[in-house]
DNA sequence: ATCGCGCTCCATCTCAAGTCGGAGAAAAAA
DNA sequence: TTTTTTCTCCGACTTGAGATGGAGCGCGAT
């Protein structure tokens, strides 16, 4: 039928999949085309199953939504990803839209939810659930990071501050002198607003900026 | 029937508990008893619907599935308890396992991993996976950590420089000398076996003793 | 072509940090 | 009771860290 629509399910879990399966099952205009357990396969098999809609999670063992959504976007604009997963951090939701995901809903979410998604995200239309509509509001009008206003250079530098070394070693990691170092360490404790490097490190790993 | 086995599910996300139903249907043996979407609600259910097994996930909005344990076999040790979640950490792990729980199994399971459990937690037996049972072992032989030989003042010092406090700073705020602090810091640094304070920082971060 | 920015480098200076060696007092362990 | 541990403190010393004020070079924007 051309007039159904086809979704692709991509997510570890088994029994996340064989729940989604019986939520569309029970509606006629949607046609579940083919799934995947993880980001690598769903990226190698949706070309094949050519689905209008896909269900993303975003935490897989091997290759994350994240990276997929990006990969499906990059071979085919014209997906429309709905990411579904359970968790709504910052560092998961600005990610997922920022790799064009389409809509954001969480794992809670009720068969009626998923299925008015799948009709909005093939009509283009996104949806956002609640909390994850809050994180985008707090997160854009947050104050401006300090850290971005330091250079690609000065990051490196704090990246090597963060793991415990010392000038001289950070001058020879980066082919630099220590009088190179000294000026930059200065020029990101003042951008950042603090005393010297410990509380340097400490706030590289209180704003997760090098963390996992 | 008195021959089945009566099973409880409890997890937040609606299709997880239909993907679960999926799989305990196609066994006759096996009768789905009641549901319960929070921990919370678990523990105030479980009473009248007396299942054998419960399926317990551990990270829901109201009432985690460790607390929910414990307050289960609190009022009624015979029941088996399956913990069935998406991750493995130390953090998970050991608090599930003393909390009682018989089996500890990941969300990718399959369909018969997750019947075999539930037969033989009905008969005594538990079933642990694989990538958790190595986090029991690792966690069981892991090497005393450095931490566990600083002295209660110490560790008070060390939390304060992973605050990013200077020798000044921590002197006023425990009452005590600078040249005392000193001493205390070095002792740190040694037992620690790093450099300076800024790796005892980095220390204190990556081995998240003061992070929750 | 000029301007600003980022990266590099330098010298000098000040001071916090850390080491070393020592010591007294109280509390816990032997 | 004696011993050990812990917490406290001190002085003297070395050195790394950081501030300050320069400077030259390449590059993209205007």
């Amino acid at each position: 039928m051309a007039d159904k629509i086809k979704v692709m399910i991509v997510d570890d879990h088994d029994m996340v999949r064989k729940g989604l399966k019986a939520y569309l099952a029970t509606e006629d205009t949607i046609e579940l085309v083919g799934e995947a357990s993880s980001g690598h396969q769903a990226v190698r098999r949706f070309e094949d199953l050519h689905p209008d809609v896909i269900l993303m999670d975003l935490i897989m063992e091997e290759g994350n939504g994240i990276e997929a959504t990006q990969q499906i976007l990059a071979k085919d604009p014209a997906k429309k990803i709905i990411i579904l997963t359970s968790f709504y951090d910052d560092e998961q939701v600005f990610p997922a839209i920022e790799a064009g995901a389409m809509s954001y809903l969480l794992k809670t979410a009720s068969s009626e939810e998923i299925i008015q998604a799948i009709y909005k995200a093939h009509a283009g239309k996104p949806v956002i659930d609640g909390k994850v509509a809050q994180k985008l509001i707090t997160g854009l009008h947050k104050t401006p990071q300090p850290v971005d206003q330091l250079t690609t250079r000065e990051r490196e530098v704090l990246k090597l501050i963060a793991e415990g070394r010392s000038n001289a070693e950070i001058a020879k990691l980066l082919f630099i002198g220590i009088k190179t170092v000294k000026t930059h360490v200065s020029s990101i404790l003042s951008k950042l607003g603090v005393a010297d490097r410990t509380q340097a490190a400490v706030y590289a790993y209180q704003n997760h900026l090098f963390s996992k």
